[in-house]
RNA sequence: GUGCCCGUAGCUCAAUGGAUAGAGCAUCAGCCUUCUAAGCUGAGGGUUACUGGUUCGAGUCCAGUCGGGCGCACCA
């Protein structure tokens, strides 16, 4: 709608003899009252003019000129707002482009040849997903979609690392388990990985072996035996969410030498020191931030020799701008909101340009089981795992609770309430309208043996001019904008909210306006207005990746 | 102590700096001989934590105060 207005007004403007670098909004205004779409640019530039802003704004309408038959009404009102109303004409024909676009209704041509990289979920291979990583892995996965929308050729990547110090004390406290599996007394330190998971791959590598690795106390094996359960059963988790990444990035490869024997890593130490802000002392090489305004300079390579993990997250970085990514988005929990200053600070002045890099955080995830809330830790091995809550709400349910709320806000999962086959339940209410709308289309071609799906009598759209049926049609016509709205603000939550009120919308003009039973042209123009608003849903329900159910 | 997020109806949460702060749940009152009532209509419910500031206009931006969450390693 954008597109619509802005030519437009920017022309009145401009005849009007109006100059301004003021942004022109165009907005919603909350009540329908004040009309379909608003804008402020009387307001925002009466200053500036020093004229009354209705006054300016009365001017402006006089230039105003919209192309025919688009355009019902304007008028001033408040302060000095300008309000549109659109005509029934205009909306039937957005419904009609619903119809022609199909699968393709709502997409846009942003990203057309330009490569976007969307990083998430991205845990190392020492335990089963938990629910916190979970809700990070669905936003990235709708963010991901978001930005195919809009034609982006969307890279989902997952970076890992398999060699660490983690996975180290992962071998052991499998291989501890193991050991007292074959009925050895062992100590277990409370530093290792407490879960019952451990117990179970070291059932399972006993089961195989025996006792026969008992002696060898070789730690390899263990380890790379718990990282292949870990890692597919982490991977068959996020299959069960329709999560699945198209690159997977080890680490490892930052530690491995190119052509000229240098590693990635030490290629930045060598940049950053050449910009002289690297520097030795307490044995370690440190990355001097404090040079930015830090409190602390950052380890980049610890005393031990190895790299903290700063410095391969850097080095990571530079390889998603060597590959050419237009658009660079990491997603992460708020429990690594320290990691991507550091990186963002290098790469700046390392003069890569950071303004591509976007970075969504999602805050924590709490659950309620009958009224109490479980607070999550992943440590002690009491942390809420991911796939017991798929097996207990479903996978729609999982993926729809974790972004129906801003990423920004803590989420407290209702599992009660997720379970529930009923109203009170957001996945069933959009579900049910999509099925609703399945069993109309169906019983329609029973009843009367018009199928709008193969039909071309769109122009029969135009006799829907109640209340109903135009809001309809109106919030159809407001989606391709939802989307990018949600995109802009890496925010699937606002298509969520988007598509519960188109779900309202349509149970009102279903409640008022009789469909088979209205006279035969009426009817068809219903069955298209119906059939559009399925065709919204689906699309919508895609990009959040919940399934649209054909009956319920 | 410090960095980030949050504080809005009884509960869970919305509100690109805009007009009378909105939904759902819960409560109360209506609507099925009629296309799925898993639905719809209506009512009640608010000092947007507090105090200042910025401006035509603040829940939103700025400063401070108070509460809650998450970080603050030569772990990742």
């Amino acid at each position: 709608m954008h597109e619509f207005f802005l030519p437009v007004i920017q022309s009145a403007l401009c005849s009007a003899g109006i100059e301004t670098n003021k942004q022109i909004n165009i907005e919603q205004p909350s009540d329908k009252k004040f009309g379909d779409f608003s804008t402020n640019i009387a307001l925002l530039t009466a200053k500036e003019c020093r004229r009354n802003p209705r006054e300016l704004a009365l001017e402006i309408i006089g230039h105003l000129v919209f192309p025919p038959d688009t355009i019902a009404k304007i008028e001033v009102a408040g302060a000095g707002f300008i309000n549109f109303y659109l005509t029934p004409l205009f909306i039937m024909q957005s419904v009609e482009q619903v119809l022609l676009d199909g699968d393709e209704y709502g997409k846009g041509g942003i990203g057309k040849g330009e490569r976007a990289l969307v990083e998430y979920v991205s845990a190392n291979p020492t335990g089963p997903l938990t629910i916190g990583r979970g809700r990070g892995g669905v936003l990235g996965d709708c963010i991901a979609n978001l930005f195919e929308t809009q034609g982006y050729e969307v890279t989902r990547e997952y970076y890992f690392n398999d060699a660490g110090r983690q996975m180290q004390i992962l071998g052991e406290s499998v291989m501890l388990r193991y050991l007292e599996r074959c009925g050895k007394v062992i100590e277990f330190p409370p530093t290792h990985y407490q879960g019952e998971y451990i117990r179970e791959i070291a059932e399972t590598i006993y089961n195989e072996h025996g006792t026969e690795l008992s002696a060898s106390s070789e730690l390899k094996i263990f380890k790379e035996i718990a990282e292949e359960i870990i890692f597919s059963s982490i991977r068959k988790t996020l299959d069960r969410l329709s999560i699945h990444h198209d690159s997977y990035f080890n680490e490892h490869t930052l530690y491995t030498p190119d052509k000229r024997g240098l590693t990635p890593n030490q290629n930045v130490i060598t940049a950053l020191r050449e910009r002289g802000f690297i520097a030795e002392y307490d044995g370690a090489t440190w990355f001097l931030t404090t040079k930015l305004g830090q409190e602390k300079d950052k380890v980049l390579i610890k005393s031990s020799g190895e790299p903290s993990y700063r410095l391969p997250d850097i080095a990571y970085h530079i390889t998603k701008f060597e590959r050419n990514f237009a658009v660079i988005v990491n997603v992460f929990g708020a429990d690594h909101i320290d990691e991507y200053p550091d990186v963002i600070e290098a790469l700046k002045i390392l003069g890569f340009d950071t303004g591509r890099i976007k970075i969504a955080i999602n805050q924590f995830v709490t659950t309620t089981v009958d009224g109490q809330t479980l607070k999550m830790s992943t440590r002690k091995g009491n942390a809420d795992l991911l796939d017991d809550l798929i097996d207990d709400v479903g996978a729609d349910a999982t993926r729809l609770f974790f972004i129906m709320r801003s990423k920004d806000s803590h989420l407290n999962f209702d599992v009660e309430l997720a379970k529930k086959q009923s109203k009170d339940n957001p996945v069933f209410y959009l579900q049910y309208a999509h099925a609703r709308i399945c069993s109309l289309l169906r019983m329609a071609l029973q009843e009367t043996g018009f199928d709008p799906a193969s039909s071309s009598e769109h122009h029969l759209l135009h006799l829907l001019t109640s209340q109903a049926e135009l809001q309809l049609g109106f919030a159809l016509l407001d989606y391709p904008a939802m989307i990018k709205t949600s995109l802009r603000l890496l925010e699937p939550q606002k298509m969520v909210e988007y598509l519960h009120s188109l779900a309202e919308v349509f149970h009102r003009f279903y409640q008022e306006c009789p469909i088979i039973k209205a006279k035969p042209d009426i009817c068809k123009a219903r069955l298209f207005l119906s059939l559009a608003t399925r065709q919204v849903l689906r699309n919508g329900f895609r990009i959040l990746g919940v399934s649209a159910p054909e009956s319920m």
